[in-house]
DNA sequence: TGAGGCGGTAACGTTTCGGTAACATGGGGG
DNA sequence: CCCCCATGTTACCGAAACGTTACCGCCTCA
């Protein structure tokens, strides 16, 4: 899935090249030539990168960067600054903006830190789910609990993934074999509880009254975060 | 090419020394007298290592530490404190200072931190993995195991290349045959298993027990750190 | 053209893990 | 209060996944 830059700028020429460009990077670019139009843009679209001329008309660059972060919006902002005076860099971080570039810039140089911010982003997604003195890191493929590493087999690493990712919905044995055993796959129900057994006494503090994932009679499991 | 340094100082005879002495060391040096005066020299020279006195007029040093990281300047800072007041160095290491020396100092000692956060960049650069005893030198593609050179094919090189760039994540088969082997090429994924054998005996001390190589069973190999 | 290094596949052995059955337990409803 | 059924638990077997060796074909270089 391309990720979303929103550009805003109301200079036709600049906004030409800034557009051209990133799509030619793969983003999906969104524009908007007035504060006003990028405030709600930015509600609308939910971009993964804001970038974002000082000098507009009506509405600053400086009040938009103030608005979006009042308004929720946490994808990162990058100004483009027609000068160097810090006073405008210094009041741009301050308002929320996360980098700047200054005009005139290299157009190569806007890209890398475009990109260097959403990289930094996807790493950040990496899926880690975090519950009481356990951690599962997904792309590490590591449980540890009590910061030590607790090995788990391949079904109770997938079985224990899927659970912590539907935190607090019951989950039916029929739903679990589907998702982490596969849909094909014919295997007894009553596998699940099985498997259910051993992982508690990996995860769970005492296994006999289980604390994350619970049991709910006749229906299935559920973890509770 | 010579490597630039950005000296912030605000005592003559102090800058005078410093200068000098990175001057001799072969260093191109960049002086500014005040916090201001750093920001900006420090964005518009981008230098590859940052000597920034604490004790500054107007703005502080540690300030200017805090705005240079929000700017997005990532050449190392080494703090030149007063006085070696734990909280001093701790508030510096927060605000993304890399070293911090005290005065009164040996200006050989300054010159030798300098010299290794520098060289500590080169060798990012060229793209050096270490591990253990082992070296893997990407841009003269050697690979070197207790300071001996050790023979790799082209492909093994290439995949313990890939791993250790991703060290630390599971990489499937499917992954590794994409990124090492190229998307059209239709290879068995089990080729991956014998080339991982073949590496470990190379890499490992002991390839039964691997180190760094692990297999992740039903997913793939990780590189550990 | 032949030898050797390299990459790829197949086949075999080992180990671990998943699956089922069988037995134990416990809780809710009659 | 007791019985029944859903779930917890244990034991064991077969199979799949991986490590390892053997072998073959290709390319390179002498």
């Amino acid at each position: 899935m391309k990720e979303t830059v929103l550009i805003v700028e109301d200079d036709a020429a600049m906004l030409r090249g800034l557009r051209d460009n990133f799509e030619l990077e793969g983003y999906l670019v969104k524009v908007a030539r007035t504060g006003k139009a990028a405030i709600e843009m930015a509600e609308a679209t939910r971009p993964d990168l804001i970038v974002l001329d000082v000098m507009l008309p009506e509405v600053n660059g400086f009040e938009v960067c103030h608005y979006l972060r009042e308004g929720g919006v946490e994808a990162p902002i990058i100004l483009l600054t027609a000068k160097s005076r810090e006073v405008d860099v210094v009041m741009g971080l301050k308002l929320g903006a996360d980098d700047y570039v200054t005009k005139p810039f290299s157009i190569r140089e806007l890209l890398a830190r475009a990109d260097a911010f959403l990289r930094r982003r996807r790493e950040k997604e990496r899926e880690i789910f975090e519950f009481g003195n356990c951690r599962l890191d997904v792309a590490a493929h590591v449980f540890t609990k009590d910061r030590a590493e607790v090995k788990l087999s391949p079904k109770q690493f997938e079985l224990l993934h899927y659970l912590a990712a539907n935190t607090g919905r019951v989950l039916t044995r029929e739903r679990l074999l589907q998702e982490v055993w596969g849909a094909d796959r014919l295997v007894t129900p009553r596998s699940v509880d099985r498997f259910v057994t051993t992982l508690r006494q990996q995860v769970e503090e005492d296994p006999h009254h289980p604390r994350w994932i619970e049991t709910v009679r006749e229906f299935g499991y559920k973890f509770t975060g």
